[in-house]
RNA sequence: GGGGCCGUAGCCCAAUGGCAGAGGCACAGGACUUAGGAUCCUGCCAGUGUGGGUUCGACUCCCACCGGCCCCA
């Protein structure tokens, strides 16, 4: 039985394509499941972690799921590019590590348990079971045995164990802060998860509230961070690494001291513009910081109690919005200019956040805009101190932020901006009263959740002892047995209400004990599961370091742009500490990124209550897997978004059958004693052939998928030209074509290739075929058409060798007819030579 | 408001500063055929968002504007 299916023979039974019977519509669902079957036998797509293996190694990593029911079309075109690239460097001979595995903790498995009533390792690996076995369908090309969850107890035993070394190290800490709250997940986020004010899971605006949590001290790699991302430059797509360099929001300027009138220690402030010292008039405390109660003074008690209950109320969305007025009540107090002594007023008010710098800044209103919009509502004066030469802020509102001459400024007047910069720090400097200082706009990662479907956070409280890491070798701390409505949110950790798990001994004194009731957000646990996926049975840590050593950094990492702050920043960060700990050697996790595009459907989202979904199973059910497959990467370049209403899988079902009949007559064409060699073959297709292969070598490694399916479609146009109308079926260039077209389409469409290369009598498995070489004779051609421009238009063309030579060329080009009629009787000033392809002739002036 | 990316045919997309078109869709016509929604072939349409500049030559580089998207406010 093949592979063609014949409508005339009624329904979908396949029957044998004859070379002279052209065969009807192929349907490329008809060999998936005999296929299946092969592979699974044939154990293909195993990295090897032999050490004698001599081939050259590459890990090529999808950003692994979160199991949320069956795979969609955005994993379809994320894993389809990804394997894409895997397979051809399997068929280029590579040892390629391409795992799978679940980012498996979250909140949806808790909620989906309490509706349920139901445990949510149930969900999980349900479905976790489902979109492993489509993926299998889809014929992506893991290897299979390192699957990991990172909700297995042998997973996150070691993201526990991670924890404890971050704490050793005093990059784990438990702080109070004002920190994001969702009131209906009812839990803290961290700020990476708050995107507009809003929860990035649920969409529910986020309030502020004040607790102790646990922190991981990444502002201390803020630099790192920043430094080492020069290296990745034009491996990672520009706008990732423009993302996080603004969310880390690195800023020179300076610590200035204010004394406070009646407070013993004076208040620092950060500020970008310390030039503009001179010009501050006024000083603002966020309303709901500490320091803003302590300094407001009893006659203004009233009064800001009940501006601090409005603020209270705010959401952050509200708070930050830029064109809402600006409130503040004055607290009664003056603070003291450091370089003249003067006396300004001490104000809180809600446009300055409590944990961002000291929650105190200087308020220069002339030169920053949300200032003067303060100092215009509250009548407070506005002193221009850089003249731009733009008009007057106190006329026009419009504060002036740009460069200009000091004024108004004692010694610094006259100066520029950046040397009055660098004037201030020094006089600052000396004085005791500020000094150079870099701010960062990265806090630390918040990593406590107050939920139970995670890895719980590895501490207990001892009242003797205090806070007491759990020792390493009582890893892992398992989740107790809660279910159902044990698990409904209530404000603190389910794990709270589980009293004979919270109850423990003191790993230090034996004595009576309480573990922390807060699991760790689940960025924690992908933010080093690459490395799990070198080892994954391994025992005595985390990863086996010699593995780490062979496979890592992760060559290609392919996966959405949503993460290009969270998840890419904390598994930089974590890797960072991991080399500063000497267990990885390399100081970033990914060579190289890949964003895939979304999958839009009538130019937006695909969303329920749009209604604009599109099924994945309904498609791979009509179309099959490689049509999908192929029109994912076909439709356009990997990182532009794919309108599934601007696509026809129909097309790639047809280009799928284009290249099955290639093979079909070629493989029947073939004479008894084999294949004939290439050499003998028509010229022409050899070229055509040979083309393609150097052409999508070359576009694949530069991840151009689109344009190398593209490539592709020519070679079948032309090798179906060569049967019809050229040498025939039977040119051994011809089955040469089609063998190269079998293996060529393999990484994009495995089962198509893999029947082509069956129809060619060749043994299975085309992924054990080998990349095929170009023949750079074949490459080169006999002539080249060289175009004669005149004035840089187009005006004759002549046939010319390739290695024809500057002044030969230019001679036949000022011979041509063409340029005699296009100078019309002017004589030739300059000409422009471009062997072989082109000669610009400028007439004389 | 600040920063960034992108505008090529009816549509999706190609084009080291060098002939604007590789590929696909849609449409039209033809061949094959009892038939065609299969297959094969052929044709069709833009001068690259707008306006400047650099250059012998600009889709490509620079500036401004318009439109769309993203990040940060």
């Amino acid at each position: 039985m093949t592979a063609v299916d014949n409508a005339r023979a009624a329904g979908s039974r396949a029957q044998a394509p004859a070379a002279d019977q052209p065969a009807d519509r192929w349907d490329p669902r008809s060999v998936q499941d005999k296929w299946l079957a092969r592979w699974d036998e044939l154990g293909l797509f195993r990295a090897s972690d032999d050490p004698g293996d001599a081939r050259p190694r590459r890990y090529v990593l999808d950003m692994f799921p979160y199991p949320s029911g069956d795979l969609h079309m955005g994993h379809a075109e994320a894993y389809a590019v990804a394997d894409a690239i895997a397979r051809y460097y399997v068929l280029r001979g590579y040892n390629v590590l391409h795992p799978i595995g679940w980012d498996a903790f979250g909140l949806p498995a808790e909620n989906a348990a309490i509706r349920g009533n139901s445990h949510p390792a149930d969900w999980t690996y349900g479905n976790i079971e489902t979109q492993a076995a489509s993926f299998r369908r889809y014929a992506t090309s893991f290897d299979w045995s390192r699957r990991l969850h990172t909700c297995d107890p042998e997973y996150y035993r070691w993201t526990q164990w991670l924890f404890l070394r971050l704490y050793e190290r005093g990059l784990a800490y438990r702080g109070d802060g004002h920190v994001n709250w969702c009131p209906k997940d009812q839990t803290v986020l961290a700020n990476e998860q708050v995107v507009g004010g809003r929860c990035e899971r649920c969409g529910t605006e986020v309030i502020r509230r004040v607790l102790t949590q646990w922190y991981f001290k990444i502002t201390d790699y803020a630099d790192r961070l920043l430094a080492d991302m020069t290296p990745l430059e034009g491996s990672w797509p520009d706008r990732v690494l423009l993302m996080q360099r603004n969310w880390i929001g690195r800023s020179e300027g300076a610590e200035v001291e204010f004394a406070i009138e009646g407070r013993q220690d004076p208040v620092t402030v950060f500020t970008t513009r310390p030039d503009t010292l001179y010009g501050a008039t006024f000083f603002v405390v966020a309303a709901d910081s500490p320091l803003a109660a302590e300094l407001c003074v009893p006659g203004q008690r009233a009064e800001f109690d009940a501006y601090l209950e409005r603020v209270r109320t705010l959401s952050d969305i509200e708070r930050q919005a830029a064109d809402r007025p600006k409130t503040g009540v004055f607290l009664g107090r003056h603070a003291i200019n450091p370089v003249n002594g003067e006396r300004i007023p001490v104000w809180a008010a809600d446009y300055v956040l409590p944990d961002y710098g000291t929650g105190a800044i200087m308020a220069v209103p002339a030169h920053d805009q949300r200032d003067l919009d303060f100092a215009r509502a509250h009548g407070l004066p506005v002193r221009v101190v850089v003249e731009t030469g733009l008009p007057d802020p106190r006329q026009t509102g419009r504060a002036t932020a740009g460069d200009g001459v000091l004024v108004s400024s004692g010694p610094l007047d006259g100066m520029s901006k950046a040397d009055a910069i660098a004037a201030i720090i020094k006089i600052l400097t000396e004085q005791g009263k500020g000094r150079a200082a870099t701010g960062y706009r990265l806090r630390d990662w918040l990593v406590s959740r107050q939920r139970f479907w995670g890895a719980p956070i590895p501490i207990v409280y001892c009242d003797s002892c205090g806070e007491v890491p759990v020792p390493d070798d009582q890893l892992p701390v398992l989740l107790p047995e809660l279910r159902g409505a044990d698990l409904a949110p209530k404000g603190v950790s389910p794990l709270a209400a589980a009293a004979e798990w919270v109850n423990t001994q003191c790993p230090a004194c034996s004595g009576p004990a309480r573990r922390d009731t807060d699991t760790m957000d689940t960025f924690v646990d992908s933010s080093w599961y690459f490395l799990r996926y070198c080892s994954p049975h391994y025992e005595d840590g985390p990863f086996d370091p010699e593995l780490v050593r062979r496979w890592c950094p992760v060559d290609l990492y392919v996966g959405g742009v949503e993460h290009a702050i969270l998840h890419l920043l904390y598994s930089r960060f974590v890797t960072k500490v991991l080399h500063d700990m000497g267990m990885v050697e390399f100081t970033e996790p990914f060579r190289r990124l890949i964003n895939q595009g979304q999958v839009i459907n009538r130019g937006r989202a695909m969303s329920k209550s749009l209604g604009n979904g599109v099924d994945l199973g309904e498609q791979l059910a009509a179309h099959g897997v490689d049509a999908i497959r192929l029109t994912m990467v076909f439709a356009s370049p990997p990182e532009d978004d794919i309108d599934w209403a601007d696509v026809r899988p129909e097309a790639s079902v047809k280009f799928l059958g284009r290249v099955i009949r290639i093979a079909a007559e070629a493989g029947a064409a073939v004479p008894a004693g084999g294949a004939p060699a290439a050499e003998a073959g028509d010229r022409r297709l050899r070229r055509v052939t040979h083309r393609t292969i150097d052409e999508v070598t070359r576009l694949i490694e530069a991840a151009r998928l689109n344009v190398a399916v593209a490539r592709l479609m020519e070679l079948a146009g032309a090798t179906r030209r060569a049967i019809d109308g050229g040498p025939g079926a039977g040119d051994p260039a011809v089955f040469e074509a089609a063998r190269t077209l079998a293996v060529l389409l393999s990484p994009f469409a495995p089962y198509t290739a893999e029947e082509s290369w069956e129809l060619l009598g060749q043994p299975p498995s085309v992924a054990q075929a080998g990349w095929p070489a170009a023949d750079p004779a074949l490459l080169v051609q006999e002539q080249v058409t060289c175009v004669i421009q005149v004035n840089g238009k187009v005006r004759d063309r002549i046939d010319v060798p390739p290695g024809i030579g500057e002044d030969e060329l230019r001679e036949l080009a000022l011979a041509a007819p063409g340029v005699a009629r296009a100078l019309g009787g002017r004589g030739v000033g300059a000409v422009i030579v471009r062997p072989p392809k082109l000669v610009n002739v400028v007439p004389a002036p």
